[in-house]
DNA sequence: CCGGATCTGTAACAAAGGTCACATTTTAAA
DNA sequence: TTTAAAATGTGACCTTTGTTACAGATCCGG
């Protein structure tokens, strides 16, 4: 099963050799979702792949206030835990299952051999960092240069398109979290953007139509 | 010259072998303070490695509205230069002189050879994006999280360390650019700063005694 | 089917930041 | 020295976002 799926995921950017390392050394990780992969000031033994299901990215400031960074899908990895991992630091940010998901769970030890032995893998983690290092942009973009009510939409755009499902199950206080505002504030946008005929609400969940 | 500035700013990190290969093919450019030296979408041919002075790094949006991302002091390097260098892709930043500065220039083609040649290279890559990586997060916690005086505050003491002095030579308009907001909000928020002793206003310039 | 818990809608108000207008000060160039 | 340009100070006002309060809707367990 494992070997299904990472060859599924992985196979087009990782040599036949690397792949028979990580099923060798890696184990599988089942996460139901909602569930924390990774904690804030965690020390990180392991550098997960994600084999299935999504991921979200979490930053938290000194008052416990949250903020989404970005998602993950099949195929990343998370490139802030990998620079701790490397670093031998505490993660920064916390990790949370979106979907229900898998994961092969990398040995730290193993990293730095690969590094070596493998381009492939050289590869994808100077990728991975490229591609961490361009979603931070778009977060820095998204939250400096544009207001909530745009904000929102995209928030909305991003979440249907990881649960690959316009009808989304959230309430406007989960939201509100993520974007760290307010639930009176969502509510009101979320009403406007139902006037707009781009969304419809009900309890507990959004249709998203028309962005 | 170029090698006694190398030296001193990296001799800890690279090996002899190294320096050698940096000397041989790396280029000395000098650039004043003010001048640009990435542009936004520009094709990135080497990799600049900071030898003296200090680097701005800016992000613009659609409107060309700018917002400073952070400092970068010797020893340091782009990482998102970095990883642009490494994917071949456009500079999503623009990096401007903050000061007078020296760099030594690297050609692409190098940097590959290097990763798999030099240990302490790969390690300087990796530890690159990761500071990079952390200073990201802090701009990050910085916009989402503090109010626009807190942010002023911040600024002005980094700018104060970077320059290595008290006084600063800048202009409320220039702050304004920085920090993506109007002169008048700065110009309020700096004599608020003033009122409270924490700084003194003269024209042009401003002296940072105690924030 | 009742009652508490959760979720949503909305009004009223406060605070932060953005905009406009204009006066005053300072500087530098002619 | 005069004058235009640049920089600063400030009042008035608007928009966006945050806060508080409360009412009504919906759900779920007993």
């Amino acid at each position: 099963m494992l070997e299904k799926d990472l060859r599924e995921a992985y196979h087009f950017i990782f040599e036949e050799e690397l792949l028979q390392e990580i099923l060798k050394f890696g184990t599988l990780k089942e996460v139901k979702a909602g569930e924390t992969i990774i904690e804030i000031s965690d020390y990180v033994k392991n550098m997960p792949l994600l084999l299935e299901g999504a991921i979200k990215i979490l930053r938290e400031d000194k008052d416990g206030d949250e903020l989404v960074l970005y998602f993950l899908e099949r195929g990343d990895t998370c490139a802030m835990t990998l620079s701790c991992c490397l670093g031998q630091t505490k993660s920064e940010i916390r990790a949370v299952a979106e979907k229900d998901t898998r994961l092969v769970m990398i040995p730290i030890e193993k990293m730095e051999e690969w590094t070596s032995r493998f381009k492939s893998w050289r590869n994808f983690v100077f990728e991975s960092y490229h591609s961490r290092l361009t979603e931070m942009l778009d977060t820095i973009d998204t939250i400096a240069f544009l207001n909530m009510d745009e904000r929102l939409m995209r928030y909305l755009q991003d979440k249907a398109k990881i649960n690959q499902d316009e009808q989304l199950q959230i309430t406007h206080q989960e939201i509100a979290y993520d974007l760290h505002t307010s639930r009176v504030v969502i509510s009101r946008l979320l009403k406007k953007l139902e006037n707009e005929g781009k969304i419809r609400l009900q309890r507990n969940s959004i249709l998203v139509h028309d962005l």
